[in-house]
DNA sequence: ATTAATCTTGACCGTTCGGTCAGGTTTATT
DNA sequence: AATAAACCTGACCGAACGGTCAAGATTAAT
């Protein structure tokens, strides 16, 4: 019963819980981003967490029962960033606007948050063991919607003939491989990571060969 | 000194190993694909390479010294399959044949082998921490002489003036994301892997998005 | 001031990990 | 047939893992 929130519901304070427990758990959450990115999810340990953190390994389990419960919420946290990075795909009219600017977005979200990609990644390479439902549901539906777009778009030529899927996975693979590939790519620009100007111009290099490859450019 | 392998250098059978040795090693190595790919690098485990191998655990430290070591010759196999895989490239003359050849066969080798894809990928998304050499050496130089080829193709005005590093992570982005994204493409698809009609069409749709991307399609 | 709830922590537990080894079996060489 | 080399394997080892717990410290509610 140590975690059951009910426990807060009788208190002023409740309504945002305890500020130590809010200042607590996002400590322990940031440190396991960094230690799942870096070493995987077996290969993560709660003692490195505890001491990324700076708590003893015991706290951690006052605040998140199991490794796994810890893994799950830095999982919904990653998932909810994905979504939203659609909001500029959404709200602009013409294919050209809405696919520069939601590839524009999710290039920015590699190159801000790497490790959050990485974690991502390697989720789905082990098979999504623990998000094949939300994939399955969420995400399925939020593609769907998506699809029907773009779709509109082939219908109406502003855009030639494609399969809007295989679109998708294109754009998600590119813009993703500039984080989850980030070793490779700085072991082959002389063991350095990109520079701001190298980033900015694959992202434009990428916005430019896709939006071109699909006939939405001259 | 039970691997010495000057032992064999003194009979004829030597010269191509023992049999035994030879079908206990592939027995090994295909069993560790298996688990590597399923599990990572951490999540795998000796016991779990011996049950599918169908070998007693001790067996395996007697062909492979560590698990590093055999997860370093598994590494070392797809390396190599990565770089033959270029051959297509080289072979062509013309900037639209070499990337079609290259693409497709990378395409063909995420349809055929995705194990070994998502292992180079969990490998580089941890860091590369065994590879970074071969990174950093051969394929670098490997990527170098490419970049030439396609700097040509740029000079003599056959396809547009871009970066082709650029080009090739996302030729590499592209491609690797059908193994690596599987089951995330899976769930996307009713929860069925791609058919092989799917496939083709996808393929198809790669090549003919990053040909016309950089202009070497009307 | 008292009580209750929440938070903190070192020490500990059972399990599983990679790896070892002695001693037996099979295969190759002479 | 005898010897040596190669192969096989159950039993075992120390280390590290995720997780637990009792007891103390701190904070909030009355």
């Amino acid at each position: 019963m140590k975690n059951d929130l009910s426990k807060y519901k009788k208190t002023a304070k409740s309504v945002r819980k305890n500020q130590i427990r809010i200042n607590n758990e996002r400590r322990i959450l940031a440190a396991a981003v960094k230690i799942f990115a870096g070493y995987g999810y077996q290969g993560a340990t709660m003692r490195k967490i505890a001491e990324e953190a700076g708590l003893p390994k015991a706290n951690l389990h006052y605040y998140f029962q199991t490794k796994e419960q810890l893994y799950r919420q830095v999982l919904d946290g990653i998932f909810k960033d994905w979504l939203a990075a659609a909001n500029t795909f959404d709200e602009c009219e013409e294919p050209v606007e809405a696919l520069r600017g939601y590839i524009e977005t999710k290039m920015d979200l590699s190159r801000k948050r790497p490790l959050e990609s990485r974690i991502w990644a390697e989720e789905i390479l082990r098979g999504a063991p623990l998000i094949q439902d939300q994939l399955e549901q969420t995400l399925a539906a939020w593609l769907d919607t998506r699809v029907k777009r773009i779709t509109d778009w082939i219908n109406t030529g502003t855009i030639q003939a494609l399969n809007p899927r295989i679109l998708m996975y294109m754009i998600w693979a590119v813009t993703q491989h500039f984080a989850d590939f980030e070793s490779q790519i700085r072991a082959l620009n002389q063991q350095q990571n990109l520079s701001d100007e190298q980033f900015t111009e694959a992202k434009k290099q990428v916005v430019q060969t896709i939006l071109k490859g699909i006939g939405a450019l001259d």
